[in-house]
Order: structure tokens, then C-alpha cells, then sequence
DNA sequence: GCGTCGCTCTACCAATTGGTAGAGGGCCGT
DNA sequence: ACGGCCCTCTACCAATTGGTAGAGCGACGC
């Protein structure tokens, strides 16, 4: 089954603001890059607004959904929290632009940022809550080490983000992502997370 | 002495920029903020460009001094470390502008990042290597755990602005940043990267 | 054959963009 | 009094922006 015109556009959208940026994303640049016209875009995205919405909602949800997939082995401590960094880290690698439409989304000041806050908190709220609750029944086992869980997991969430982040940076840099580097990486934030955690 | 008008255009932009990023701040919109016409604007910077360069160059000195001058301190260990971070996130607090430009200018992927990552190479890399080398000899005297230091500076870097990203996020959606709240951020981070870089 | 429905197009628009040209004003030394 | 310089302004411009109006066109049911 071809991919169908809206599909295309979404995923060119993704593409682009992740990159890019919204405000320095046209609709006009977005349409010639697909080959088409920019009322064909507005056709199925009524505002530039609209299709950012669309974009934002699309890839928060495949972005949770691969977190929750891992979160659903339910394993113990460290091995639980590896198993979403590993998966996280492969997604950074495969769609860099996932991670920079997660900065993209959270920049605060922008027009985009109400809207995006809105749909970023109702999207991952629950996840974030049940991040929260996983922490904190590890630390009662003595399996993590013992802290305040939401600030915790703020500094999890700020460190796989930011080395994500730097990743794609990197990478537009002109620093080449061979597989040995990748991997490299990859070990070294799982020991950083790990001694982090770790209760000893 | 009164701030010159080069100065004021310079801070309008760092905050703007900072804040709403550079594709979506309009000449006209900055000129609009100081009570001035854009054309002032380009009487002192004879581009859009040429601004975003200045303030590139302005905030990177600003942010590497306050850096070097905590890292002139030459302490051992975990304490220059903390030492930095301290400094580092009080002027997070203070100036979140600054954190926002350095997300703004290693994006990836906009006409700004060719630029930018020339002139952050150039600014940064001195201090970057600087702290590498710090971490390689301490981690030769046992005081922090051993990995390869440029890996290990990337995790504590991506952490450190990740961490003060979210700050700056957090004040935007109106989560209160009470005095108190940021000195239990600020403590959080401490213990999380001090059991990060424990060589025990 | 014919309506109509889904999709994409051409044509157009007002507003905003970064940038140019040049006038005028204030303040200086002479 | 005056020429020159620093600064800021008005006036204007071509290009691009997001968005509207409506025509064309192929496929489908009848």
C-alpha cells in the first residue's frame, strides 16, 4: 500500500520542524520538497498551526508508545530503566528528528509553545506518572538509589534528551556516527546512568 | 553610563533569540520591543545574520568566562566540578536566555548552524579541551571514575544544559520556581552527577 | 451518460520579511 | 556660523509569508 498524501506530508513535516524549525519551515518550502503545491497541504492540514498540532500529536505518540512497549516488560531497577535508554537511544539514532521536535516542542516562548505544552503534558503525563511511581517503588526496594523520584527523573530525562540532542548535533557537525562510535556512546550513558542510580 | 544603543540591541536580541528563536524574531519586532526602527538596527549590524553572529560571540564570551573563571579556581575533583555547576545554574536562573541560546544555536539543520558551529568551535573548544584534560588527570588520581573523559564530558554536558533547559521550560508552563524549589533542583543535580563521577 | 465526490491545481491576496536610499537632526571642533 | 560626523529617521522595495476562491480532473455509483 503507497503511502498516502496526507502520510507524506506528516512525515515531511516531522521532518522539517524537527530540523528546521517550525517558524523557519514554509509551506511553501514543505510542498516543493513533496513535489506538490501548498494548497494541497491545506487541504489536509487547515493552518500551518494545524499540521504542527498533527505533527506534535503524531510523534508523541509513536515516541511513547516505543517507551511504553519497553515499560511494559516490567523488569527490575537498573535493567528497566537500561531497556528505555536503549530503546530511546536507537530511535535518536534511526529518526534524529524525534529528539529535535522534542526541543522544538518544549521551547518556551514561542507561539508554538502553549499549543505544544498542552498536548506534550496530556500526551506524556501519564507516562511521566507512571516513571514517577516506578522509581519510587524501586527506591523502597533498594534497587535504585534513594532520592527524590520527579527530580530524578528530571535529571534522566534531561541527560538522554541532551545526549540525543547532541548526537544529531554532532552529526550535522560533521563528526562521523560510525557504529563503533554509536555504540561507544551509547555503553558510556548507560554507565553514566547507571553509577548515577546506582543505591551503593 | 548609560547603555549604549549597540548594547541594548544586542541584549533585546540575546533575549529574544534566546527565548523565541532567530527565525521567528523579526527585525521589526525587535525594533518594536526597544522603541526604534529596524533600520537603527541595521545601522549597528548590517544583516539579521550579522546580529546573530554578535550575539553568538557576546553570550559564548559570557558563558566561557564565568566558566574559566570558576575553572581558574583550581580545585580537586568532585569540588571544581561542583563549583562549575553552581555557577553555571545560578546564571541559568538568572539569564535562562542564555541556556535557550545554546540550544538555538546547536540546532542542527538551520541557515543559523553552519555559522553557529564554526563560531562555537572556535569560542568553545579551548575550554572544552581544558576540561577534558582536567578529567583525564583526575581520573589518574583516583578522584574520578575512570572512562574516556571526551564521552564522559558529553554526558556531564548534555545532563548540565538538559537540566537547565528544563528550568527554563518548567518557569514557562508556570511550574513556580520558588527559591526553594531551585536550591532542590540544584542539590538533585549535585547528587546525581556526584554519583555519576564517584570513582567508588 | 452524468452527477458528484475526493483531490490537486492555478490564480490571487494582504501582510510581513530583510534590506536599500537618502534626508535630517544633534553635537562637535574650528 | 559652519562643515562634518554620528546617529536615527521616513520612504520605499522585491520577495516571501500563510491563507482564500474556485476551476479542473479522474474515479466511482447510477
Amino acid at each position: 500500500m503507497t503511502e498516502s498524501s496526507r502520510d507524506r506530508i506528516l512525515g515531511a513535516a516531522v521532518r522539517a520542524y524537527g530540523t528546521v524549525g517550525y517558524a523557519a519551515t514554509s509551506l511553501d518550502a514543505l510542498a516543493d520538497d513533496l513535489g506538490i503545491t501548498k494548497q494541497t497541504i491545506l487541504y489536509y492540514f487547515s493552518s500551518k498551526q494545524a499540521l504542527f498540532d498533527a505533527v506534535i500529536a503524531h510523534s508523541m505518540g509513536e515516541l511513547l508508545k516505543a517507551m511504553n512497549a519497553e515499560a511494559a516488560k516490567e523488569l527490575e531497577g537498573l535493567a528497566q530503566v537500561e531497556a528505555i535508554v536503549n530503546r530511546v537511544f536507537r530511535l535518536a539514532v534511526r529518526r534524529p528528528e524525534l529528539v529535535g521536535l522534542v526541543r522544538e516542542a518544549t521551547r518556551p516562548g514561542s507561539q508554538t509553545a502553549a499549543l505544544a505544552a498542552d498536548q506534550v503534558a496530556t500526551h506524556a503525563g501519564p507516562t511521566f506518572e507512571r516513571a514517577k511511581t516506578f522509581l519510587a517503588t524501586e527506591m523502597d526496594a533498594g534497587r535504585i538509589r534513594r532520592s527524590d523520584p520527579e527530580l530524578l527523573l528530571f535529571s534522566l530525562y534531561a541527560t538522554i534528551v541532551g545526549v540525543a540532542s547532541e548526537l544529531e548535533i554532532q552529526r550535522a557537525i560533521g563528526v562521523a556516527d560510525s557504529r563503533a562510535g554509536l555504540r561507544a556512546r551509547r555503553r558510556e550513558l548507560l554507565r553514566f546512568l547507571r553509577a548515577a542510580l546506582d543505591p551503593a
